[in-house]
DNA sequence: CGATTCGTTGACGTCCGTCAAGCTAAGTGG
DNA sequence: CCACTTAGCTTGACGGACGTCAACGAATCG
């Protein structure tokens, strides 16, 4: 079985074995974080690399009307701040959205990948390149559509995501409806509203506090979502 | 008189000269491009990097239903594609919304500045990380404030930006409103709605079709326009 | 069993979209 | 010089999506 970050990285069809076993030995010491906890804050310098193995978390701001946007949501086999020792601080918060599993990365493993792994190098950029890319259609998001396909938008990305790093498994998000609609820039109360409507058109199905899609194809029409943004080269099937 | 590039880059405060002089050599030869026409197209593979040395360009997406959002504005000492011979293909289109003129560069020219330049290969990474950071507060902006403050804020991004690399003069923003609307996502007839009311309000002022700010401070409290997010580590009077 | 968090529902208002018409400025060709 | 066209700006009437405020239920937990 490979650790996720393999996983992740084999989206971008390039990694050899050799590569895979250097990703193994980054990922052995790990550490629980609880459901609120934040990874970083603002202004914080980190030292070291932090890698989700498991859990969900967010990259959010904190406004001065007491607004916290989400701007990322980072499943397991995601960077929190891969490149941030670029950048003199951080200028938005990490903040664990479920009970996770995260990995301290020192610099130095990262300055030896890139410049002694060039497949890995090259395949990290790719992840780079896919979260702008995200960040871009997140605002297409927003910007053109309306709720009930912003909400099937995003839950078609995070399934998709999801199953790129071979997680099919858990087709229930676990989000609160107050965390999908800071995600989204919409109220808690219309973001139930929406999800109430969506559940009677059989779009989606909530249980136990989690939204389950029964039909994925037919959320994926529903909300126009194209998965090409997320350049996914490999073949699908896990 | 410094090159644009380097104008840009030296906001990260790390260059010497003899980086300054390497950026000289790659904007010698440009070529004008009319507003309108498109620099790269959505399935492109380019094999050159494309800089804007003057105008203003974006990146946009084109919807089924006809939209054409706009998720990037880039002004000059811009990359249109930095990166992008690592990911198989555009996933967008970036466009000339002015007239602009846009050098090519070679990738070769930027293989042997990320290699045997690291301290221009930092900057541009600063830059890379700089546009993340852009379209995370386009997020916020588009999910958490109505249009007044939406447009105020985009405002004094670009009033800022132009003014990082040496650009006040041109304190007038040479979008449509059609153009305004696509970025911040509402329609053309609310942008002009909106427009006028802050033109009444003294928060701008509207001269030939083009936005005129009579008092930068004034629009930045308004707005809550906070500028770390551009990282300009650099003193700023230019 | 309170306390807390999250979900649910209702009434009401507003920001913004839609549709439509008319206006201005600039360019084109007769 | 004058239709004519076109792109962009302006304005009005109307409706809908979404926000706000408020109360109540449901689940979890110490």
């Amino acid at each position: 079985m490979l650790n996720i970050l393999a996983r992740k990285l084999r989206n971008f069809n390039l990694l050899h074995q050799e590569d895979i076993d250097r990703l193994d030995e980054l990922v052995h010491v790990s550490y629980p974080l609880a459901s609120g906890q934040d990874i970083i804050r603002q202004g914080d310098e980190p030292h070291t690399v932090h890698l989700i193995l498991d859990g969900v978390a967010c990259r959010y701001k904190l406004l001065p009307n007491g607004g916290r946007p989400i701007v990322a949501l980072l499943i397991p086999g995601d960077f929190c701040d891969l490149h941030v020792a670029i950048l003199s601080q951080m200028d938005h918060n990490i903040g664990a959205l479920t009970d996770c599993h995260i990995v301290d990365i020192p610099r130095a493993q990262i300055e030896d990948l890139l410049t002694n792994y060039p497949r890995i190098a090259r395949a990290l950029w790719w992840a780079t390149l896919v979260d702008e890319a995200v960040l871009r259609e997140w605002l297409v998001n927003m910007g053109q559509r309306r709720a009930d396909r912003m909400i099937g938008h995003l839950i078609c990305e995070l399934l998709t995501r999801f199953s790129a790093v071979g997680l099919d498994h858990p087709f229930s998000l676990p989000l609160t409806q107050e965390q999908l609609g800071d995600t989204l820039g919409i109220t808690a109360v219309h973001t139930q509203r929406v999800l109430a409507e969506m559940r009677d058109q059989g779009l989606l199905a909530l249980e136990n506090r989690a939204i389950i899609v029964p039909d994925f194809d037919r959320l994926r029409r529903f909300s126009d979502f194209n998965p090409d943004y997320l350049h996914l080269n490999r073949a699908l099937p896990y």
